[in-house]
DNA sequence: TGTACATCAGTGAACGCGCGTTCACTGATGTAC
DNA sequence: TGTACATCAGTGAACGCGCGTTCACTGATGTAC
């Protein structure tokens, strides 16, 4: 694992994050082998040993994106503790600090432009994404009467879409529109109305 | 306005034009000004006559974007005739169907990178495109006793970050989840839970 | 424990390419008189 | 209506650059005996 020497150790993993770097600094535009091998320490050849080219790494940057992901919003909703309605809201919160703390990954997951059937394992690793979301909308409107119970798969779409929304177009440099509040609190409060809409929490007050 | 001979007639406008094209097809990062000028049928000097780099062209293209979705947006509206609600639901219907027509537009808008505050035309743009939703919100919320009544601004805000999350995940080849209905379909019934959610239509059947 | 050798993971130089941009120029247009 | 001339909107060639990728190579590592 040591660097110097002339075998790097681990140089598909530090290419990866080298990837990354480049891409939360500059864009995906930004990233450019030829940098990555420079960030690595290593010749501009050298990728070429463990990455077929500069899609596949990219690729392999979302996937791991995808993994981390999934592994942070498990971890927020923590099986539905307290109870199903914090553990949802803190799947939200989890996801706009998941777009923040790893940009490099969130832009390689979303704004890479990949093409998405090349590579089977990125959209195996994304289904997973959606199925921890899906999962956690049928636990919270499990209670619900079965008539008026939601698709759980079109509850977890609608609730994606707006925590992606708010991440591209308020907790962004995007010259779309100046956020009203802290995304944190436009998400969480717009989520809140849409589960009143759902009559999953009582009509309080207004948000 | 011919194309033959030595003048263009109107070759900035033919470039904006090319641009989008470009950008719609290849994304942001496949356009280039080289084949802009050659899409445009003149030098690769030529466009530097009429904007200062590649930038300010992709600024331009953006700026007229939002020009168009200013207007679109409120032919949608149409002053909230027939009633509030359906001129909110046909804002919604608009706004996707932009996305979709105009690609490159919204491409240009949302996903080039754009580093808003060089270009204040570009601000004001946008600017005047969040005053459009956010007068469709208070219009439709105008009804609600005040102590219900939600702030426009926010209500815009979540509308805006769900729509533009239907378009990004599920209207275009993003790997990130499969569609479970068609994005307007997806769309309506989302605002539709929302718009409950603020008591402006009534609880009714499972969405 | 030593040695021979296959395999692996790097190097360094080079390639062809297309990019954004600049330059001195020139043909077309519009205007003053 | 003609003519001189300033201005404008193009050209064409060139620049320096950095990119993705390939190639023959070489140093390091692991394994069989």
């Amino acid at each position: 694992m040591g660097k110097q020497g002339y075998h790097h150790g681990n140089l598909r993993q530090a290419l990866v994050d080298a990837t990354l770097r480049l891409i939360a600094e500059k864009g995906p535009q930004g990233f450019t082998m030829a940098e990555a091998a420079k960030l690595a320490e290593v010749s501009t050849a050298a990728p070429y040993r463990h990455f077929s080219g500069r899609e596949a790494l990219i690729a392999e940057a979302a996937r791991q994106g995808f993994e981390i992901f999934v592994t942070r919003i498990e971890a927020a909703f923590d099986a539905g503790r307290p109870d199903p309605l914090a553990a949802f809201m803190a799947i939200a919160r989890s996801y706009l600090a998941f777009a923040r703390s790893n940009a490099g990954h969130y832009v390689a997951m979303f704004e890479s432009g990949l093409t998405p059937g090349t590579n089977p394992e990125l959209a195996d690793a994304a289904g997973r994404a959606q199925a921890v979301l899906t999962r956690a909308a049928a636990a919270l409107s499990a209670h619900l009467p079965v008539e008026r119970r939601p698709s759980a798969v079109l509850f977890a779409a609608h609730v994606w879409a707006m925590s992606h929304g708010v991440v591209e177009l308020y907790a962004r440099g995007a010259p779309a529109a100046r956020a009203p509040m802290p995304p944190e609190d436009l998400l969480e409060s717009g989520i809140r109305v849409y589960l009143r809409g759902l009559g999953l929490i009582p009509p309080d007050s207004a948000p």
